[in-house]
DNA sequence: GTCTATAGTCAGATAGAC
DNA sequence: GTCTATCTGACTATAGAC
């Protein structure tokens, strides 16, 4: 092992990810990330330019492991499958898992959920930089399998309901309190991963394979 | 009529609001403020004495008719069934119209939609002061009401459906660009309230009253 | 690669004339 | 109530020694 565990640069990535996650970007100063890195001032100019090109190191650091998994998960099961279209609930574990799983793991923990759910919201040039070219490719091909999964739902509809999904889902792994404070006095409120993956799901499918326009009730 | 038709304090809150939605309530300094108002810088600080003050301000100007809205909704719809159980949709409608109908109508446009969405993610203090404690007893009533409208649901249960048709509604109105995303090539990506709301209402019900634990498939 | 020192900018807030 | 002028502090970014 080095006598340097981690580089300059890594402190930086993980100090960064963690502050932003906890108090936003915006609100997140240079000076705050270095100096609870232990590294001076001036490192992140120089390793990363600028503070917005810090951000987009932070982003990619985390977006692209989940796009893989995301992808990865989707092909798989669509080889398996040979052809034949997928359980929704398939597609929404394949969609969801990875984001629980990296919820869970690392040191990172719940960070990419909190900075996905601030992409939708913050300054929203980070959204069409990142997250937007990134998750492209991802999209459309849950999009088609979603497709394929319910054909009687026109494809605006299959759109809509990917959207509130999207919204759902990044709001559901933010412990914003807002489930504490429905919950009121004396209930548990257990807010895991694990625990929210088990809530979510029925809600998510049952919402994405309700009928359509043209099959009302 | 007067010579100044607003005063200096209505100016402000109509630009802070407009302002605070579109670019967010850290990014939005009171010099842009005061400066689209056309107003003196110092008038902030005389009129609220802070800007968190006027943030607070902000709020509750849109908060309380939406408060009151909901509330009155669930109480005239609650004389009406004389103590039987409302329908879910009729529930969720209640609690869903007076957004709607305030992203619509006036001339705050979607404001309000964006500030609630913002409060989840921007500085926890805010969410703690305005909307957690504007919003409690609202939410409670609902909770007690979708209880009773699903009684299969456990307590917990109903707690975390409200908790993702919150996350769903907030992000549901927000023209993120996430739609026009997944839409793709050619895809029509229509987005007024009214659509929303008609592509919404189906999608929330279905994941409300989805089966719960006890009652496995 | 890492540091100090500082330039240049912008923030919220206030004192005091009118 | 409204204005000008200014204070104080924090920010990003950079220049230059080591």
């Amino acid at each position: 092992m080095d006598s340097t565990p981690v580089s300059t640069r890594d402190r930086i990535l993980a100090t960064a990810e963690k502050l932003f996650a906890e108090a936003g970007i915006g609100a997140t100063s240079l000076r705050a990330i270095t100096a609870a890195a232990n590294v001076n001032l001036a490192a992140v100019n120089y390793h990363f330019g600028s503070k917005d090109a810090l951000v987009e190191a932070v982003y990619r650091r985390h977006l692209e492991p989940l796009n893989a998994a995301r992808l990865q998960n989707l092909e798989k099961l669509e080889t398996a499958a040979a052809g034949r279209p997928l359980d929704v609930e398939t597609i929404v574990r394949a969609f969801v898992e990875p984001l629980v799983e990296q919820a869970r793991t690392g040191a990172s923990g719940a960070v990419l959920t909190r900075l996905l759910a601030q992409s939708l919201h913050e300054a929203a040039g980070y959204v069409e930089r990142f997250y937007a070219r990134e998750n492209d490719a991802v999209l459309q091909r849950y999009r088609d399998a979603m497709q394929q999964a319910i054909p009687a739902l026109s494809p605006d509809e299959i759109c809509w309901r990917l959207n509130f999904m999207l919204g759902t889902l990044h709001n559901a792994f933010l412990d914003a309190g807002l489930l504490k404070l429905l919950a009121g006095n004396g209930n548990s409120a257990e807010t895991s991963p694990e625990v929210t993956l088990t809530q979510l799901i029925p809600f998510l499918v049952a919402g994405l394979t309700a009928p359509g326009q043209r099959e009302a009730i």
